[in-house]
DNA sequence: TCTCAATTTAGAATTATTCTAAAAGTGATT
DNA sequence: AATCACTTTTAGAATAATTCTAAATTGAGA
């Protein structure tokens, strides 16, 4: 649980972020200490169900910008909105179909024995298992 | 290779799909034989290529019908743009995240040995494993 | 406090997709 | 072949998520 303002803004110093009124109140509603798998519209809700005053159009910045600096991971398990994920461990997901929504699951859960050669010249940079449920 | 029309309405009529003109054009392109992942603008351009005169909304009709009735795998790997996948056996994906393109692994080059147990009421509806390259 | 680049914002623009409603096609029946 | 009932196709409008634009605001350092 980092919730105090100091610990938010040195999260945000140590990636690089200026720690901007915006960012501080988002990363304060993200990152928590939970696990969480949230759209922008989540974020929207949040902010306002916490009275903070924003715009859509920074909500969007925001989060891309967690996520270039790797505070988040975008999830993309459908074709319409983007999962934003404050899971950054390596694990994997269930995707309840009827409820749009993501769990973990945790790496060691699944054991994956082989990975494939890989084409020449290429590096993962991921490996993500979703299971639809 | 199923590449005569005789077939092509075959494979229609055993989906319960109407061997209508431009389901059968469209599945002509796509059930070549060939394993594809095609986005609902590469449909469209290869219909333009074999002069099929058709429209935006017809190929996502038709392809959203091919995918409800089994004959297509719709794989959700970016936010953006949905991919239509001819290949229906069980398989995995390299994602190449430059090109933006799917490529297929086939299911024993990826040995998952244990998965972990589901949500109450829940049912596995897939597995899919995408390695981001 | 002043300055100026970075940030925030409202609204326009873009992109993928779905919807609407009218025209065209299909298959069965005369 | 003509009719009929129904399905499919289509152009264009509508919707939804996201990005862009350009102007207003903020805030870190001088
Ligand atoms: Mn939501
Ligand atoms: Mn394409
Ligand atoms: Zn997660
Ligand atoms: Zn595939």
């Amino acid at each position: 649980m980092k919730h105090d303002i100091a610990d938010i803004k040195n999260l945000l110093n140590r990636h690089d972020i200026r720690p901007t009124q915006i960012r501080k109140a988002i990363a304060g509603l993200l990152f928590d200490g939970l696990d969480k798998h949230v759209t922008v519209d989540d974020v929207i809700e949040m902010a306002r169900g916490r009275q903070i005053k924003t715009s859509v159009a920074s909500v969007y910045n925001t989060l891309n910008q967690f996520a270039a600096s790797g505070l988040l991971r975008r999830v993309s398990v459908e074709q319409g909105r983007a999962f934003f994920d404050t899971n950054l461990s390596a694990h994997h997901h269930f995707y309840f179909e009827d409820e749009e929504r993501l769990e973990d699951i945790p790496v060691d859960a699944i054991n994956i024995q082989g990975l494939p050669k890989l084409p020449k010249g290429r590096r993962i940079k991921s490996v993500d298992v979703t299971i639809r449920i």
